[in-house]
RNA sequence: GGAGAGAUUCCCAAGUGGUCAAAGGGAACGGACUGUAAAUCCGUCGUCUUCGGGCUUCGAAGGUUCGAAUCCUUCUCUCUCCA
């Protein structure tokens, strides 16, 4: 294809390209470029904000070019700078092994693994001694390291840095170096670290790479970078059903963006939507929907998006229950004086943290057991036979035999 | 090396002897409403509870006091300025 074309492509949904110039020079060259993307050996679970930059390297791939997935099993040890400035135990070989495999089967959901070279930086940085170490520190200076603005915002606000971070953007960049790589792609939250990429290869007489960053995709809070530990996001393994309903939950002016940086719906079709979700012609529900079940079909198949939806309709806007809920036996033993002790019972089905905050889902009217609503914290268990059906909240279900 | 400042409940952040399980905001949870697990509004938000009240928490360990998140001592960690 055409390097004209091939940027078309490219510049779907990036931040930023630079330089655009370069890119499209490379891309005349005609020659397969070597793209690489940093991956972090410890957080094997990919969500949504991952796929961000990984359907964007697969574009790459499809346009014929040589995927590079960098394991960082050596900078692990460190971990991008983030504020938690502890120096990790290094993973050993074998659950580097066991994270790589995992990454394998959750990656091959967008990249096609048959044309992805794997690598670890372990291979070229653990031989490096104190007097390489110090070279390549030698490049680079406090002044420009304190240029990023994690840095520069810590040490304005009198948050420690330990020396060993300002280790890791060279790292990273000095693995760029190591591979000789054309593109490097990253969040936007990367750019200082793959500019450093850049800076170092010319230090060693290369060709510097073009860096392309990609959005940071919020996560369903709309607010916050998608991410594990602030528990907004959608994992790319997550039950259809979880899955659409948390697509569900983002807000309307959220959908068009995760439209575009997560689906393949042409952008002609999407700026249409907006138009229609603007002017009130079409419920925003509905495009909102759209996007639920493209993505859920996107990593599982028609059918279970489908029924997701269907699902979905039956539990929130029919208030219904849903098919599917796990079962639960009730324990004779948790009898007392002949009364089921509810907080036990909702605590034991993990509904609630603890006694209190199951007390307070009862004193809130949060509970319903065959859809009527109970307030006591105890029912007699003559009145519960064979199966109930046990809601907490709006989407807590389980069936209960008794 | 010297001199200061600070560490509070999931997060941010008030509180400087009792009225503190600890303000306020965020997150989370429940309810109402709706077009959705959007938005908005109301409520809850350490833990145990027979709902009377227990018990444990304010970096750690000791101490003073009838009583400590608040005062003292030591320790750990962080930051600032000077060198």
């Amino acid at each position: 294809m055409d390097a004209t074309k091939q940027m078309e492509i490219i510049k779907r949904g990036v931040v930023e390209i630079i330089s655009e110039e370069e890119l499209q020079k490379k891309l005349e060259s005609g020659k397969p470029l070597i793209i690489k993307l940093g991956a972090d050996p410890t957080a094997p679970d990919l969500h949504l904000g991952h796929t961000v930059v990984l359907r964007k390297m697969r574009q790459f791939q499809d346009l014929g070019h040589k995927v590079i997935f960098l394991i960082g099993d050596f900078t692990g040890m460190i971990g991008d700078p983030t504020g938690k400035s502890e120096t990790r135990k290094p993973l050993t070989e074998e659950q580097i092994k066991i994270n790589v495999e995992t990454y394998k089967s959750q990656v091959q959901k967008i990249l096609d693994m048959n044309k992805t070279i794997i690598e670890f930086n372990s291979n070229w940085l653990s031989k490096m001694n104190f007097s390489d170490v110090l070279k390549l520190a030698a490049k680079y200076t406090v002044a420009r390291m304190l240029e990023r603005d994690d840095f520069l915002n810590r040490f304005k606000s009198q948050r420690p840095i330990s020396i060993h971070e300002f280790m890791y953007p060279l790292m990273q960049g000095y693995d760029s170096v190591a591979l000789k790589a054309d593109v490097e792609l990253g969040g936007s939250d990367q750019k200082f670290n793959l500019l450093v990429g850049r800076a170092l290869q010319k230090e060693y007489s290369q060709a510097p790479q073009v860096t392309i960053t990609m959005p940071i995709l919020e996560g369903l809070d709309g607010v916050n970078k998608m991410s594990k530990s602030l528990g907004n996001y959608v994992g790319i393994s997550e039950e259809p059903k979880n899955m659409y309903g948390k697509l569900m939950s983002i807000s309307d002016t959220m959908m068009f963006k995760y439209f575009e940086l997560l689906t393949d719906i042409p952008m002609n079709e999407i700026l249409e939507m907006k138009k229609q979700c603007e002017s009130g012609s079409v419920n925003p529900k509905v495009i909102k929907m759209k996007l639920a079940h493209t993505i859920t079909e996107m990593y599982h198949n028609h059918e279970q998006a489908d029924f997701a939806q269907t699902e979905f309709e039956k539990v929130f806007s029919n208030k219904g229950i849903p098919e599917d809920i796990k079962t639960y036996n009730f324990d004779k033993n948790k009898l007392k004086d002949g009364k089921v002790l509810l907080i036990g019972l909702l605590v034991d089905l993990g509904f609630a943290d603890s006694n209190s905050a199951a007390r307070r889902l009862i004193q809130q009217g949060g509970l319903k057991l065959n859809s009527e609503k109970i307030t006591d914290e105890t029912i007699d268990s003559a009145k519960l036979s064979g199966e109930v059906i046990i809601q907490a909240g709006k989407r807590n279900f389980a069936k209960v035999i008794f």
